[in-house]
DNA sequence: TAAAAATACTCCATAGGTATTTTAT
DNA sequence: ATAAAATACCTATGGAGTATTTTTA
């Protein structure tokens, strides 16, 4: 794959944080620029990583797949 | 630190290939991208990854360090 | 209907290419 | 003098913000 750092760090803050409002606050961005490459990193993949509700926001079986890799890889950087 | 994958692929090409040049050929892109993409790794850095010679060039002792992490955090991705 | 996420629009920063200059033997 | 790296210049792409619309429990 060919995903970026960021892209990585932002998935991570939603998946913790159940939310991308809340993990754009954290990260110091706009909730739309962490939707978009969320978005971004889905379409790529052709697959969701998180089911949106009103008012949380669950990582599908390859979301936790890839949170898993995305903590080993920002773990060494 | 703050490295993007593309400067540690980079960085990791040129080590191996001992060549600005060839690393660039071999990754499909300019010789003058890669020359930037390490330059501004040392710049922020504050510090040579890679001793230059006219014919060679050679890691600088935080050169090999950086290098192996490089190669940690790629195996992952 | 109300919260949270997605999108439209715009702007700026960055990455890349080509052409050229600089460097070190 | 020469081979290789650095730089200047330009262009295009991508990422960000704000404002707005869409979504779904």
């Amino acid at each position: 794959m060919d995903w970026t750092l960021t892209e990585l760090r932002y998935l991570l803050a939603v998946v913790d944080a159940r939310s991308f409002t809340v993990a754009a606050g954290e990260l110091g961005v706009s909730q739309a620029a962490v939707s978009r490459a969320v978005g971004k990193l889905e379409r790529r993949l052709g697959e969701g990583l998180l089911v949106r509700t009103p008012r949380a926001c669950e990582p599908t079986p390859l979301g936790v797949q890839l949170t898993a890799q995305a903590r080993r890889v920002l773990a060494e950087v």
